[in-house]
DNA sequence: TGGACTTCGTGAATGAATGCACGAAGTAAT
DNA sequence: ATTACTTCGTGCATTCATTCACGAAGTCCA
């Protein structure tokens, strides 16, 4: 107990201290671990059994959990509830992140509706498409507005991140529509690099890219099977 | 052309090298940016551009595409379409690769239905569910089978890679199923770490996972803006 | 109380990825 | 042909990430 206090003291005076990214991102990870424990009354976890839950190394998880202070106790392990506060305190989850979706076609109605979203700090603010004609729907609980309102939506509510759910081709220009309304971060789900400021962060989802790196395993195992390929038609020409 | 057709002979003859997983990743995202350039019949680019293209630094982009061997031209660049076909040929798209999804839910029904899968070079040879009035349906242009035939499908379409679309708790016996009916490569997009034996190649899509990690930026955005907090409960009680 | 045992936290070693910087190899133009 | 210029390919240094290994700090039980 004194050492926790002691070393929350020591988190909350000196300033926040950088998190490597690899850490910050598995620690989502961690937090939705614990929260399954958490469910199933598990009140204890050793960073042996995170790892093995994780899929990743017990030092490993040790270390990332290190970032956040010293939360556990020797010789027994970590509080999962009291971790589970820390990660979310520590990745801003222990309020809840307006978030607004560009895009109400197929994709952006499934983004509004998943249930996942609320469960885990998000609730969309509002769903926004350029169509008049989808103006006014219902996508995800919420009312298609049009995105010429976005500004005033980011400002009135406070939205600081934004998901783009439109096809590829209209893909930058509602970044750049984002970025203008004041959101500082994107998570892109159109298959296309996006040209934005550096202190934008931005993530992208894309299944075909998933794939085709799936795709390139596949095709060493088959090589490495003896499958022998002449594939260059050149070579074969000379 | 000599070195060329060296660099070619080499290839084909040694063992195909281990490209890093760091290059990997980012080799269908060359892919996709010189799609777009042929589309546009830009015939030629160089590292730099590229580099700029795909939001990297141009050393980093020689040494990935180095990887595949030397097929640029010192002083001109790489040329678009030969570039291509070379990353096509490593990623293994130069054929087409049978995907099966698992669960016909919302999500397994979008999955099916992106016209983005075929243009890169997959294609859905069967949709399955397990709920038998699903069964019959049509998803993503294919008629809804049900789970049982997994391993016939797999078996009879040559499938490999595999796509879980079900809700989280039965993710992991999906994955069970799959790869006990052969498939070699799994792309999760239920909310849960897969428990499977480690010759199985696995890439996960969580969208609350990403929308937490910009979470986290966000969060140290507004730390930085000196909003000072106190944010533990035992410090204050104490 | 003390000794055996568990598990954390972390310094140090290893390994992977990135970025620089420069030689090599080409083009273009005089 | 020679010179100026472009751009690739890659060795090397650096930075970042992972893993090891061990001391510190706790529990548990006789």
């Amino acid at each position: 107990m004194n050492a926790r206090s002691n070393s929350v003291e020591v988190m909350t005076t000196a300033s926040r201290r950088r998190i490597p990214e690899a850490a910050v991102i598995r620690l989502p990870l961690y937090l939705r671990i614990l929260n399954d424990l958490s469910a199933d009354n598990c009140t204890q976890i050793s960073s042996d059994q995170l790892a093995v839950l994780a899929g990743q190394n017990a030092a490993k998880v040790r270390k990332d959990l290190s970032y956040l202070g010293s939360y556990g106790t020797r010789g027994v392990g970590y509080d999962v509830s009291y971790l589970l506060y820390q990660i979310q305190r520590e990745l801003g989850l222990n309020k809840s992140w307006p978030v607004v979706i560009v895009g109400a076609g197929n994709l952006g109605q499934a983004l509004g509706n998943y249930g996942g979203l609320s469960e885990r700090g998000f609730v969309v603010a509002a769903v926004v498409d350029s169509d008049p004609s989808k103006v006014g729907s219902v996508a995800g609980g919420v009312r298609v507005s049009h995105v010429d309102d976005l500004p005033l939506i980011v400002q009135s509510k406070g939205v600081s991140i934004g998901i783009i759910a439109v096809p590829a081709q209209y893909a930058q220009s509602a970044a750049d529509l984002l970025v203008r309304a004041g959101v500082g971060s994107i998570l892109n789900f159109a298959p296309i690099i996006l040209n934005l400021p550096a202190e934008i962060h931005i993530r992208k989802v894309d299944m075909a890219l998933e794939l085709q790196i799936l795709s390139y395993h596949e095709q060493c195992r088959m090589d490495a099977r003896g499958v022998a390929v002449v594939s260059d038609p050149e070579s074969v020409i000379a």
